[in-house]
DNA sequence: GATTAGCACTCTCACTTGATGAGTGCTAAC
DNA sequence: GTTAGCACTCATCAAGTGAGAGTGCTAATC
């Protein structure tokens, strides 16, 4: 049972309307601001309608109606319209993620502050890592007699390290072939494979310093590698959503922030999303029953895929801010292109439910 | 003009009443509570005295009493006892600290978890670092022929580390060149000094492909050692804060959130401060006047400092929170003593006055 | 002179009441 | 199918009320 065609422009109407002002909207306003052509009391009808098809709620009897996710969801799929950026943010865009272009953190940094200054929403950018990111080189880098750097780098270019005490000195020369070693042993081969894996003990352990070195190094590695699946998540804008009338009361600010506290647990659900703009709202989402989250990915290369996303409440400006995402991660994907490359990278914009 | 021995129990009374209950404090209360031998109608007239003299607010006419900043001062310096730690609290410290000992970032971490777990605080902790921090060695590595890996290493074992993507491809060799060279050129100087002074020019230039090469990784080895200032810091239970009734209200609560988005700034704040554990209360603090602030410092091999600090409303257990913090700061320095050293690294308890 | 009991006074808080206004849902007329 | 009209519902606001907690003052007491 499809909605005629006033259905869809009443429910666009009240889409609007309660983006705006995040108030119940009823059928008098609705007639007044919108030229429809009918009445408030045909409205009224169509309203109920709707509401009994499920696209609106009502808060109490005589309020005005509020469009539940159903109606986000048909909005978004169906009704809403590409905006064009201000050519304010379009400078601003450019300007700021160009300041820092031969640097991969930094830019990305620059894309989620960006975002939320833009979105008045909280933010997130993550550099290109996925589950699948390989290990390139493992290195120890010596500071003091006891005192050492654990360095893994990943085939995209992540680097994670963590400075290491050792109860007994080490050498120098021991430093070095342990390096080669772990690096012989573990390149190639993903994160979640060496995690889950095996650890290998056969390689040189013909050396009683260098096995004494690796026993002492080896459990700090495993640790420094889940830290590294976690790659480099920026957030920004948290407090942004304080201005929000949604979130006035105190538990559900409270809440909002707790799920950014856990940002292992955030980086996994991100990872685990689709390529492209991809929106789920409300319910579609497991946790965070009452946000919506959009996320978009650009790219490298055209291949290695890195996310940035906003997150907000139900109500949002859908139609602004998947443009000016789409905007963003193009502009990302094309600085992040190696010169001569043609691939677009698939980044097509699919808005699919998750 | 010095309190009586009676008015410091008042005041003492009162503290302890209003830090466990948040609610102002009237004298009928007082004199059911804690036997002072005194009626009401005394300990009214002593509240009063309190009052003229600035130890005590009145939030309005028949409300009870409020400890004023200049109270709690005098309580941090002159009332309070050192507290006992529970045996929990000690086992879960010193299980936790030693989980990870061998690395520096994840012990400092755990400090700062267990800080805001145990006080129901918001802390931070942050890794050996001052503004003073020499440049130990630079390094830079491949990853593939545009993708490098610029890396700074301070004397403490501190490591920055940015991934650069340069227009033009480079050589294995002229990496190594400009590594050494760098090294060379910033070895022994301090952050703050590079920062400042002239950027040198000289070394080594006499090679085409090697000036070029400097010519784009000097700007983000610039911008690299800024972020170096800023060195580890790990913030955690920022939203245990809205807990406390001081932070019911969404603009108090969303103010003290938007201090902490503010790292760099947070950081420079922190690393002024005293060593030792120091208490700043209310107005004491030229930012956050209605928070109180600890913070502590805990030695590496008795010289570096890093610090770890709570932060509350300027109501907080200040005789439980402040043992915490030296018996965490001395597990810490403990824990990072060269085996054979002595030195305890000067952890006096100063509790002064910023 | 210090301490205390007594009492009037002040202020907050929770609760009630009534008026207002926005909005719906139904019915009957167009 | 559309619309006007009207009764009904519900949230919100302001004003009013009583209870409770606490102070500040005064006069009596130790």
């Amino acid at each position: 049972m499809d909605l005629s065609e006033r259905q869809l422009q009443i429910l666009q109407a009240i889409i609007t309307d309660y983006v705006e002002n995040a108030e119940p909207v009823g059928s008098r306003s609705i007639a007044k601001k919108y030229d429809l052509g009918v009445s408030p009391a045909t409205i009224r009808n169509e309203m109920s309608d709707l509401e009994d098809m499920g696209y609106l709620t009502h808060p109490h009897t005589s309020a005005g109606r509020v469009p539940s996710d159903k109606a986000y969801r048909l909005y978004v799929n169906e009704l809403m319209k590409k905006k064009n950026l201000s050519a304010k943010d379009k400078r601003m865009i450019n300007d700021r993620l160009s300041a820092s272009r031969d640097e991969f953190d930094r830019t990305i940094r620059h894309a989620a502050e960006l975002l939320s200054e833009i979105t008045h929403l909280a933010s997130f950018a993550m550099t290109p890592a996925t589950n699948e990111e390989t290990i390139s080189f493992i290195r120890l880098l010596p500071v003091d007699e006891r005192t050492l750097i654990l360095m893994i780098v990943g085939e995209s270019g992540n680097v994670t390290n963590t400075t290491l005490r050792l109860n007994v000195p080490y050498t120098q020369e021991s430093l070095e072939l342990l390096s080669k070693n772990m690096t012989v042993s573990y390149k190639g081969r993903t994160l979640d494979d060496v995690l889950k894996g095996e650890i290998i003990h056969d390689v040189g352990s013909d050396i009683e310093a260098l096995s004494q070195l690796r026993g002492s190094v080896m459990p700090s590695f495993l640790r420094t590698l889940e830290d590294m699946l976690n790659v480099n998540l920026y957030m920004e804008g948290m407090t942004n959503i304080f201005n929000l009338p949604e979130y006035t009361s105190i538990d559900r600010a409270r809440d909002f922030m707790e799920l950014f506290a856990r940002k292992d647990w955030f980086t996994q659900k991100m990872l685990a999303r689709d390529d492209g703009v991809v929106v789920t709202i409300g319910e579609e989402n497991d946790t965070m029953k009452d946000c919506t989250l959009i996320t978009a990915t650009y790219h490298v290369d055209g291949k290695l895929v890195g996310k940035i996303g906003v997150i907000g409440p139900t109500r949002m400006k859908y139609d602004e801010i998947t443009s000016i995402m789409e905007y963003l991660t193009n502009n990302l994907s094309e600085s992040f292109r190696l010169p001569g490359s043609t691939g677009d990278g698939n980044s097509g914009d699919k808005k699919q439910k998750k």
